[in-house]
DNA sequence: CCAAAAGTGTTCTCTCTACACCCATGA
DNA sequence: TCATGGGTGTAGAGAGAACACTTTTGG
């Protein structure tokens, strides 16, 4: 019995969700798209191997993962038996995108875009985006894909994405701000209106005692 | 590379949350107490292990479980390297009690009181009862562990006995109610005080079409 | 000046909490 | 009849939704 991880990564460039997937670079199924994955190794968790393979084929290091599920299946590999601890991870894209050189074959497609993927992949990915809906509706950590720098549409935009739906500005603006885990800065970005938003930064040591706290952020749908 | 799967199994009698946990058949560490468990065999998933394993073990069958987190860590099991897949389930014991005969090494321990465990299993333990503070908080989970008929104040005790606080009678009373997933009986639980209070059943129907509706049970703390 | 996006004000409704109070009944 | 726990009433605070309104500024 094989121990395989396999990560599912989120970013955000500023305007739509991206999910990391590589060219897979060994038989079977050479060159098809998968999520970064590879083998635990016999001394090593999964956690720690996660980090590993997810640096070497990726160039991402230090990202903070999360256990996801594990997928057992005895046929979800066809070749060996093969089981799948799945991680995911919610990342800013401009502050890691440098990283990307063609030294590694990980590509970031759109998350509703991207080519089919192996075994049973797309099932760890419609597994991550469902926990990212839930966990996002309760805790802040939509946050954690913004740009060190960014202004509360920008944000709007991306709860808007993750939830297909849109939300009052108004009301959006005040729920945020309310949660006092925003520093409002002193310029503005003027790029998307005459008038400008002002930018943003989180305020880390406020959001690292308070993202596991309840927030609430989804509204109630319109029937 | 072993793969294991453990069950963390609570049990709610109508006074004490308690947990299922068996006497080792084998070596190593025979004798000794730890959760549920067993090997995943090279056919199955581990989800079916873990059913296959339980039902073996304790005569419970049929129980609803679901994965809580994967053990990895390599030094988990002290002989060989085993990864551990980590399954919960709530239950009702007045229903599965009479499973539980001599043939089974199987024991309700109270939640809070019970042997040490071998390995890693505390740690499993642990996780699990905050994944069920924190399930329970939201979604109307504990209802699973009760028996068929129940009073709204047992409720509460179980809540209660969960959060390690208490809350207002009043409020519980009507926040349970305005759920509608409680059908009244006509008959009361006289047992408790001179008035007594009415039983109730779970509303099946609408209990299995509203679990994952987001309920906000725990109150607010008191500063 | 005007269009368009950012952000504020306001009102109404609903929920939550605290806590006073009423109810039923066995001893 | 009275103590006890079950259950209801209710006032005040706060959150959320809807939407009208003001602000800013590039073209």
């Amino acid at each position: 019995m094989l121990l395989a991880v396999d990560c599912i990564i989120f970013g955000f460039d500023g305007q739509d969700i991206k999910l990391l997937l590589i060219q897979r670079g060994f038989q079977p199924r050479k060159g098809e798209w998968s999520l970064v994955g590879g083998f635990v190794q016999p001394d090593e968790s999964a956690d720690a191997a996660a980090a590993r393979i997810l640096k070497k084929l990726s160039g991402l290091d230090g990202i903070y993962m999360e256990q996801l599920h594990t997928f057992s299946n005895p046929d979800r590999d066809t070749v060996e038996r093969t089981v799948s601890v799945a991680y995911t991870a919610l990342i800013d894209l401009q502050k890691f995108k440098q990283h990307l050189h063609e030294d590694f074959h990980a590509v970031w497609f759109p998350i509703n875009q991207h080519p089919e993927l192996i075994f049973d992949h797309q099932l760890m990915v419609n597994k991550a985006k469902e926990q990212l809906r839930y966990k996002a509706a309760l805790h802040p950590l939509l946050l954690e894909l913004m740009p060190a720098k960014f202004t509360i549409p920008q944000l709007q935009q991306l709860y808007e994405s993750v939830y297909n739906s849109e939300f009052d500005k108004g009301n959006f603006s005040r729920k945020i701000l309310s949660t006092k885990l925003l520093v409002k800065l002193a310029d503005k970005d003027k790029l998307n209106s005459k008038k400008g938003a002002f930018y943003y930064r989180i305020d880390r040591k406020r959001y690292d005692a308070n993202k596991q706290a309840f927030l609430n952020f989804v509204p109630d749908p319109k029937i």
